[in-house]
DNA sequence: CAGCCCTATTTGGTATGCCAAACTAGAAAG
DNA sequence: CTTTCTAGTTTGGCATACCAAATAGGGCTG
């Protein structure tokens, strides 16, 4: 067929799904419909069924009563709990990457907020976007540095769906500045191997991001200060 | 066909592999074919495959390099980190417990704790299966008070991965009449509308179960039965 | 015109067949 | 005897076909 790719159908497919949900493509409750998506995404039913089985599992998508598969939708309500989780478990992940991340990744720790300190304040839309990269970046190396695939495999899950429901976030400059001040910290956390003083910071970071989510939500308004 | 169940094929598979691997029936790095599961079972490969993706999303299963499909290792390395993990979830739960449990809940709580009283300290192999049916409901229920399914689905895989490695378990006399206690504390802080309190029981309780855990791979000793 | 039943279609679940990748074993050459 | 190339078998990925449940819409009946 047109298939010319190397990556796996259904991987494609469930990450193009789960984008389109996370990107608000798919908006809250629209039907999903297997054989619609398979040829839209010019596929066999199979690997969609498969992708979709994979999002319903993670809780992307339900499957209601009778013959409807929507996409699920995120409470406002769940949100903070959604964030405590990610709170409890990202600050463990912190504390296992100050015994056990590498000091080559430390070091790629230090670089990546170097980089993000030089685009704070940001000044073009780029800036913003590059400053998402950087950060997504930054906590990945803290995953990886725990040495713990499983944690890392419930963590992506909870980051992921924090992540649907706020697409329309705007940090604020002062949010900007404190997280690339939270990053200098924690690597500093790390490089001290302070398992403690990793987790503290990682727990305060996390608690600013969902406190700056969470207002972003109750009024939706992006004036600043 | 010869099919003459109610409960769909694929979710039958995903339990009885599920339940295979937990009881080390399959044990660590055995080989998973779809084919011969599928005859096995009396099912089509199509819900064999869906169960078989699913336990690999889910961490208990692995695919290896070329077309190998291994029942995964749980190193005792990661398995106190399994339980800091349940640990840090499931105190949460507690604390939402506290908030959101219903007076019913409670009430059904302190039933099944009276109940665990009376079967402490175990007579009987049976006394054992009943004490574990009973802790497995009274946490199922501290799950479902949080009233945060996202919760609940993640804090499952959490404790089921945990089970898989201390199948052979072995509990002692004291550690059964602590957590008992520890299920009567949970009870009173629930009934008292205190998070906090209810938090650090359960902080305590997982805690203590991981010390035991730990100890029973350490030293295999199953003089019990 | 309103309500109900019946059918046509939609939709998810399952079975089966084909294909490509990769592992295995065996034979031939050195 | 060892090594290597190759043909055959195993295995997972994908596509397609069939089935049953359920929904929706139209026509019939009152």
């Amino acid at each position: 067929m047109m298939d010319g790719g190397q990556p796996p159908a259904a991987e494609q497919a469930y990450q193009t799904l789960r984008d389109r949900i996370m990107s608000g493509d798919l908006a809250a409750g629209s039907r999903l419909v297997e054989r619609t998506l398979a040829v839209e995404l010019n596929l066999s039913r199979t690997p969609v069924r498969e992708a979709i089985t994979r999002l319903i599992h993670e809780g992307f998508v339900e499957r209601g009563e009778g013959y409807s598969t929507r996409v699920a939708s995120f409470p406002e309500a769940e949100l903070d709990q959604i964030f405590e989780i990610r709170r409890r478990l990202e600050s463990y992940a912190a504390r296992l990457a100050a015994d056990f991340a590498s000091d080559a990744q430390i070091d790629e720790l230090d670089a990546l907020t170097t980089r993000m300190e030089a685009l704070t304040p940001p000044q073009t839309p780029q800036d913003y976007a590059d400053i998402a990269d950087i950060n997504a970046r930054f906590h990945r190396i803290i995953y990886e540095a725990t040495q713990s695939p499983r944690l890392v495999s419930i963590l992506q899950l909870s980051v992921d769906i924090g992540v649907v429901s706020r697409t329309y976030f705007s940090y604020s400059e002062e949010a900007l500045i404190r997280s690339a001040r939270h990053h200098r910290e924690l690597v500093a956390a790390l490089r001290a191997r302070s398992p403690e003083w990793a987790e503290n910071v990682m727990s305060a970071h996390i608690m600013a991001a969902a406190a700056t989510a969470l207002s972003s939500v109750d009024k939706p308004a992006k004036s600043k200060f």
